[in-house]
DNA sequence: TATTGTTATACTCTATAACTATA
DNA sequence: TATAGTTATAGAGTATAACAATA
């Protein structure tokens, strides 16, 4: 309540936006969307799919909830981008019979050619990304980020 | 077509996931989101919101479409926001004298007041980001971030 | 009891297209 | 003609709650 409080307060309270790390955050997110939307359109797939894409070839097999949790979804939003992926056919749903409770995911034929070719639009993304850092920067700002949603 | 190519496409197509910077730019977004989300529910606004606030009240009288170029958003976007600020009684919409097609935006005294909560809030959130991240990281993770949405 | 998947539902953010009014 | 705002509409992503099947 004191005068000291008061400083930080007002300190705090006149501080501009543009040094809030979330606010960056934010619009960097919703740059690299809007480029990959834009520049990657006659894929058909959105990052996020070509991602769900992506883990289920490294990991064939995967159960549904699992997926999930790599990509930090709940079971709800796991089925909506799941469901959508086999709707499009590059995705396979198998019941596990280690344990029939859960899905294992499997890419399809085309699931297989969708992710190639989703794989070289990411590339070139990232190609965009990396020309507007300094070299080295790319790696330091994967740690970073990392250490944020870890 | 020759082997330079075939193993340059093999070795992007064997890569994993966890190199892509944009899988880690939108996996740290989520990351932030829920946090914020979780942490701050009683507050009423998102960091979105809370965000708008603070550029009406860093740029008093400020348009709405200079209000969407500042969180890069088209004037669709803005006005959805915009609007629901104008609900809650936060902010008021004036029309300008100099260019009648304009609004001008304002904060209105319950505006100014949820902003100064928003703003706690944010602060917290922040200092929650820094603990995740080594000395003088924060700095370094704004600059790069700033670089890719500029 | 706990976990996995499922469905219904709702909310935020985003964008396109077509329209009105002002410049 | 171009710009600012507006409305209608749609889609992606996210989440909560309640339910069925299985462990």
């Amino acid at each position: 309540m004191g005068v000291a409080q008061d400083r930080k307060t007002a300190h705090r309270l006149t501080g501009t936006l543009g040094g809030i790390l979330g606010f960056h955050v934010r619009l960097a997110h919703g740059a690299v969307n809007r480029h990959f939307a834009e520049n990657f359109s006659g894929l058909g797939l959105t990052q996020k799919q070509v991602s769900a894409l992506w883990l289920v070839d490294e990991f064939p097999g995967i159960a549904q909830t699992d997926l999930g949790g790599r990509l930090q979804m709940d079971r709800a939003t796991t089925m909506t981008i799941a469901s959508r992926l086999e709707e499009y056919g590059l995705l396979r749903r198998e019941r596990s019979s280690d344990d029939r409770r859960k899905l294992s995911l499997f890419l399809t034929e085309e699931g297989v050619a969708a992710l190639k070719r989703g794989k070289d639009a990411i590339g070139e993304h990232e190609k965009w990304l990396k020309s507007r850092l300094k070299p080295g920067e790319f790696e330091k700002l994967v740690e970073m980020l990392a250490r944020i949603h870890e």
